[in-house]
RNA sequence: GGGCGAUUAACUCAGCGGCUAGAGUGCCUCCCUUACAAGGAGGAAGUCGGGGGUUCGAAUCCCUCAUCGCCCA
């Protein structure tokens, strides 16, 4: 195949994609003698109604390299897709478009209708994040694909909560639940986002009953939730109201007698030292009701109005009953004032809208049994968060850990499993209970299944073995649970992480998940033992993307304009060890570049491989030539340390690492070093080279495959096709092997000393205005011997490179009048220039050079005549000083006579 | 109020006890050399947020202050 002059992505990709999944690499191979053993990832499920951002972009990249990294290594790779039916969000999607379409409302619908409309819409829209996960080259298996609100998914949910209905674990209550008025229904503590507000602070008078005019002032944000009033606490200590502890005020308005208790969680700073209790509208109020006995008035309907509870402002909406009662009260007089004030409000994550606390039957789940064994796994290190910091709001979340509201008033999700009779006796069942059939407990009929639904993450949390086929102990889950690795955001911890690793304890059988490897003694139930917390996406001026702000760049966008490739480059080259990164699309242009300068060096390769064959071995010490041994080496240490890096989960580090090495010592000078042997003639050298050539191009593009994946396996074929051979894909082809003793040579030193030379006269001619190619010589001055026989060997190679006529190496020289000198290390490089040449560039940054050389002397010099620290450090360190001092004084010695003649 | 993170070149970030502190972008000079001008060669550019401490030695560890951001209450 013709490459051509630029890798186009939109060319291949969708032909490359084909081939993976047609060559069945997706899926986990089979276990055999060839296999590493299984290892298994599990998508942290998008939301069906989702739209892929950068978050998704990054995470799946991540998440993407680490298992096709471990594919190539052998493993048995399973990463298992799906989507989460994410109750809230969905229904609202399709209640809107019902609205929008039909004029209709779900309510008018029913039930059971609606609730197909859901599913209509997710069989038609549903995989839509998944279409986009795959333009990203993620490897899923796609056959294994699961939905939290599935049949199989259905059945662990099921099971899941009568167990622990059957422990004792689940109960319904009465309680303050956090309620949203818009999507009426309660949610989660989780499902809150506490948002920073300019509101005002109202003064209410509150009479005292039976001392004529006098009044007590308390402040609060929420003037309508004072018709719920049942009581007024102070401070025990504070003098100004010690006198009416036990008398009662009378709430204006509604002319409800009060009374007023003494409390010490009362803030005798905050706004008048008095406040007022609403029991069925604050958490804290809640608590303080408790202890002292009061009424707990709901005051609010589900949707955000006064109920009858508000007398003559009944029917009102929140916002309206507000102005209208802080009216009614300035009419009284009762209004004492009214301050601005700065604080935190309560918003639902979903709907935006503000969260009232209100009373309400709810089933909740008893969280402290559950967490014991979640925090032990983080406290024992058998489960580690990557970065380690994370462990700590694992933990705190953990340690406080409140029950959990797992009811939701939706009609999409989980129906919870409880049937009830007559007496509404509640019954959890694994199998449905019909109507009229009798209560397992009671023996009386069954009249009604509960109406509510199951939070998402009452479901999600059991993803990663109800995906594998539990309850069953199925052939999945006995070979991919425990998983290895979880990758997602830091804002799901509490959400799903925690719950995760609480599920597995409590519902896995350890008998039926994966026998423990040899080296890993790690609780068979406990889900994954690597979390990685990825890096937030932030936009270019440090904010959070998102939809309102509409500062979000959209990874398929991107991927249209640079390729899959080049967007996942540039994320994994932007984001170090899940630090926040500040994205914009020109950032993007790195991966591209990169990938370009990938393809055209392969389009080098293959214009010079004739008659060649792959030369694999790995051992420089079979070569010759100096580029090859040094070439061969860095291959060899630029695989280890990338291993290595992957294996420890430094992305960032390993992309770091293969950029670097492609880019600086493949191309710049291997490449062109070996242009010189092509056009030499010496045919021996030229076969070598191509051999070398093909076989680190090879590696490198195995090495590059996680990163950069279509791009990678364009180049792979092609250059195989070249090499008349037939190769697997590169995505199934085997990880290459690294040779032990590579670093044992003197390979890269003694490349180093030629490339400094080399830098040395391209040094003189830029600083001289020279061309690049104008025909020079030169005479290198090396003192010591070692440096002498180097380069004597490898003048040919100093020529062609540097473009130089004649090279000679002499142990002192006299420089000639009209020449310019080129100081390396102990090497000095002398070219002699016509007389009219201007000096005064290369004058100057010898000059510079010469003062920081100076100053390095310096440096040195005290740090050298320092008793303590030649006593003190390690004797290496003083050794290396004293050798980097006398390199440092020979140089400074070289630069200053240079000076001095010109 | 508690916790976490950030502060290094014009910009975005590496470096986290020991080379004269690096990279990418941008900037300046030269070069269209048949892999790549989306490129090459060279260059300029930093009191490592302030202050204090530990250490032979601090961008790196500790304390403190400041600024910005996130999380929890």
């Amino acid at each position: 195949m013709e490459l051509g002059k630029s890798f186009e992505p939109k060319a291949h990709e969708a032909a490359i994609y084909a081939a993976w999944e047609q060559s069945g690499g997706f899926s986990p191979r089979p276990p055999g003698p060839d296999s590493r053993g299984p290892f298994s990832i599990m998508i942290p499920p998008p939301n069906v109604t989702g739209v892929l951002h950068m978050g998704h972009a990054l995470n799946n990249t991540l998440q993407d390299i680490v298992i096709r990294h471990r594919r190539m290594q052998g493993y048995e790779a399973l990463w298992l897709p799906g989507t989460d039916h994410a109750g809230i969000a969905t229904q609202a999607v399709v209640e809107k478009k019902l609205l929008k379409e039909q004029n209709q409302k779900r309510e008018a619908l029913g039930r059971e209708a609606f609730v197909a409309e859901v599913w209509k819409w997710k069989e038609e829209h549903g995989s839509a994040i998944l279409e986009q996960l795959r333009r990203l080259g993620s490897s899923c298996d796609w056959s294994r694909t699961r939905f939290t609100l599935e049949e199989g998914m259905s059945r662990a949910v099921r099971e899941s909560f009568v167990r622990l209905w059957e422990k004792g674990l689940v109960y319904r209550g009465a309680r303050l639940v956090n309620w949203d008025c818009v999507l009426e229904t309660a949610v989660s503590d989780d499902e809150i986002e506490m948002v920073t507000r300019k509101d005002k602070l109202y003064f209410l008078r509150y009479p005292v009953e039976g001392q004529g005019e006098r009044t007590v002032s308390v402040a609060t944000t929420r003037p309508e939730t004072m018709v719920g009033d049942t009581g007024v606490a102070v401070h025990p200590e504070d003098e100004r109201y010690r006198d009416l502890v036990g008398k009662f005020l009378v709430l204006p308005l509604i002319g409800r007698r009060i009374p007023v208790v003494a409390d010490e969680t009362v803030d005798p700073q905050f706004g008048t030292g008095a406040v007022k209790i609403t029991p069925g509208h604050d958490p804290a109020d809640y608590e303080r009701g408790q202890r002292f006995r009061l009424p707990i008035l709901s005051v609010l309907t589900k949707d955000g109005k006064l109920n009858a509870e508000g007398g003559a402002f009944a029917g009102l909406s929140r916002e309206k009953a507000r102005t209208a009662i802080v009216a009614a009260l300035e009419e009284q007089g009762l209004l004492a004032k009214v301050e601005d004030l700065e604080h935190n409000v309560p918003l639902s994550d979903r709907s935006k809208s503000v969260i009232e606390p209100i009373v309400s039957e709810q089933w909740f789940v008893k969280m402290a049994p559950l967490a014991g064994p979640a925090i032990a796994a983080v406290k024992s290190g058998e489960l580690r968060f990557v970065p380690e910091r994370w462990t700590k709001v694992y933990l705190d979340w953990l340690i406080n850990v409140r029950d959990w509201c797992i009811s939701r008033q939706l009609w999409w999700g989980h129906r919870i499993p409880v049937w009830y009779d007559a007496d509404d006796v509640p019954f959890a069942s694994r199998t449905d209970l019909a109507i009229g059939s009798p209560h397992p407990r009671t023996g009386k009929p069954i009249v009604r299944q509960d109406e509510d639904v199951l939070d998402t993450w009452a479901s999600s949390y059991l993803w990663p073995f109800a995906t594998l086929g539990w309850p069953d102990a199925t052939e999945d889950l006995a070979r991919f649970y425990p998983t290895q690795f979880l990758s997602t955001a830091r804002d799901i911890i509490y959400l799903w992480v925690a719950r995760m690793v609480m599920a597995g304890y409590e519902f896995v059988d350890p008998t039926t998940a994966r026998p423990a490897t040899k080296g890993d003694s790690c609780d068979r139930r406990l889900p994954f033992t690597v979390v990685n917390i990825h890096a937030t996406v932030l936009d270019a001026q440090g904010r959070r993307m998102s939809k309102s702000l509409g500062n979000g760049i959209d990874p398929i966008e991107m991927i249209d304009k640079y390729g899959a490739d080049a967007v996942r480059l540039s994320l994994v080259l932007l984001t170090n060890e899940g630090q926040d990164v500040k994205l914009s699309p020109d950032r993007f242009d790195q991966g591209y570049r990169f990938g370009n300068k990938v393809w055209n060096a392969t389009r080098f390769v293959l214009a010079n491989l004739e008659g060649a064959s792959l030369d694999s071995s790995r051992d420089p010490a079979r070569y010759q030539a100096l580029e090859d041994q040094w070439i061969v080496a860095r291959r060899n240490a630029v695989l280890s340390s990338v291993t290595r890096a992957l294996e420890d989960y430094r992305f960032n580090d390993a992309a770091t690492e293969l950029y670097a090495f492609v880019w600086n010592d493949f191309c710049d000078w291997y490449l062109e070093l070996a242009k010189g042997r092509f056009t030499a003639g010496a045919d021996g050298a030229a076969a070598t080279a191509r051999g070398v050539l093909a076989s680190v191009l090879s590696d490198t593009l195995q090495m590059l495959h996680p990163f950069m994946p279509y791009l990678t396996e364009v180049l792979w074929g092609a250059l195989h096709s070249k090499l008349s051979r037939t190769a697997p894909l590169l995505m199934n082809s085997r990880w290459p092997v690294c040779f032990a003793g590579a670093n044992q040579g003197p390979w890269t030193e003694a490349m180093e000393t030629i490339q400094s030379v080399v830098r040395a006269v391209r040094n003189v001619r830029a600083l001289t205005m020279l061309a690049e190619k104008a025909p020079l010589s030169a005479t290198v001055v090396a003192k010591r011997p070692a440096d002498r026989e180097l380069l004597q060997r490898h003048q040919a190679t100093c020529k062609t490179i540097a473009y130089l006529s004649q090279v000679e190496v002499v142990e002192t020289a006299t420089r000639p009048p009209a020449s310019a000198v080129a100081v390396a290390g102990a090497i000095e490089v002398i070219v002699p220039l016509s007389a009219d040449v201007d000096l005064t560039k290369l004058r100057e940054v010898l000059l510079r050079r010469l003062a920081k050389g100076q100053a390095g002397v310096e440096a040195l010099d005290k740090k050298l005549a320092n008793q303590a620290f030649v006593a003190k450090a390690d004797p290496a360190v003083v050794a290396a000083e004293r050798a980097r001092r006398e390199e440092l004084v020979l140089e400074n010695e070289l630069i200053a006579r240079n000076l001095a003649g010109m």
